[in-house]
DNA sequence: GCCAACGTTGGC
DNA sequence: GCCAACGTTGGC
């Protein structure tokens, strides 16, 4: 099992969309970053489980608990010419994007702002506390993933 | 809203 | 296949 941070932005997805969704279940879509592709088609898998960030607005931060609970499958919307996330590139016998299926755990009773990951002694080194770190769908250690959802506790 | 940092595109 | 120009992300 691994751990994953995904950010949004709230005003287009929030945490509280997912809960509002059926069955508290939304497909992740519309990621057009082949890192973050190759993440959501080959790496993540059924049960692995998910921080969910809100970025640009504030409280920045880690605000909730998601489990995947469908891997990788082709983004249906990068096929329809309509849709803000058409690709003509993307073709239904070799789809260029690919999504996930999530679904709410938690939300935490408060948020694990982006100011404490970089204050927290072992939080550090996260990716999202890096300056310039742009990856939309991120790796999180089993260790990093313990210290937050202890902090969002508190 | 600004703009630095980054990823992608496309001319050569 | 290099790299300048462009578009996007996301903290501030």
């Amino acid at each position: 099992m691994q751990y994953w941070l995904f950010k949004t932005e709230p005003n287009v997805f929030s945490i509280d969309d997912l809960r509002a969704s059926p069955r508290s279940t939304s497909f992740w879509e519309g990621v057009r970053n082949y890192q973050a592709r190759n993440l959501l088609r080959d790496t993540i898998q059924k049960n692995d489980l998910v921080f969910i960030y809100h970025s640009r607005v504030e409280p920045l931060g880690v605000v909730g608990i998601a489990k995947i609970t469908k891997s990788g499958y082709p983004d249906p919307f990068a096929f329809e010419p309509s849709h803000k996330y058409f690709d003509p590139k993307s073709k239904k016998e070799s789809p260029t994007w690919y999504g996930v299926d999530v679904t709410l755990v938690e939300i935490f009773p408060r948020t694990v702002t982006l100011k404490e990951i970089k204050e927290t002694k072992g939080l550090e080194k996260m990716m999202v506390a890096q300056k310039g770190a742009r990856l939309s769908i991120q790796p999180v250690s089993e260790k990093e993933f313990k210290i937050i959802q202890k902090l969002s506790a508190k």
